[in-house]
DNA sequence: GCATTGACGAAGG
DNA sequence: CCCTTCGCCAATG
């Protein structure tokens, strides 16, 4: 259940409208979505990465959600963000749902080399790569 | 304008 | 050790 926790909700708005995936090319307003779509696409072949360490990257590890909710526009987003080299702290393929085929990610994955046992990355801390450690912001 | 949700994560019971 | 709960920020209903 959610119970009533948190009934104030902020919504305050810190970012005018500043991804709009619907207009390609102007979209000059850099917003977390392209941090989050620039640091993904830098992940190397054959590795992969959380969402809490690109939402560390970026600044609001806080908030490793917002990296999550990012990549639902990731599909959108062009060039096409490798999605699948990014998973859940456990390594687990959590976003493989939202695939055009649910097989779709841990496939990519296997191609790539990486090892995926019941939809977790094997060794997953082998492969795993921080932006913040190696792109060393 | 408020409540709920979300491809997460860390902490508490 | 497994499950439940809170926190974060932005979007959507």
């Amino acid at each position: 259940m959610k119970k009533e926790v948190k009934k104030i909700t902020k919504s305050k708005k810190a970012n005018p409208k500043e991804e709009k995936p619907r207009i390609k090319g102007e979209a000059k307003a850099y917003s977390f979505f392209q941090d989050v779509f620039d640091v993904v696409r830098q992940i190397p072949k054959g590795r992969a990465t959380s969402y809490g360490a690109v939402a560390n990257y970026i600044g609001t590890k806080l908030s490793a959600r917002m990296v999550g909710w990012a990549m639902n526009s990731a599909h959108i987003a062009k060039p096409k963000v490798p999605a699948h080299r990014v998973v859940n702290r456990n390594g687990m393929l959590t976003g493989r749902h939202h695939f055009p085929t649910p097989t779709m990610m841990e496939e990519l994955l296997v191609k790539e080399k990486i090892k995926v046992k019941d939809n977790t990355i094997v060794d997953f801390e082998k492969i795993f790569w921080d932006p913040a450690q190696e792109l060393t912001l």
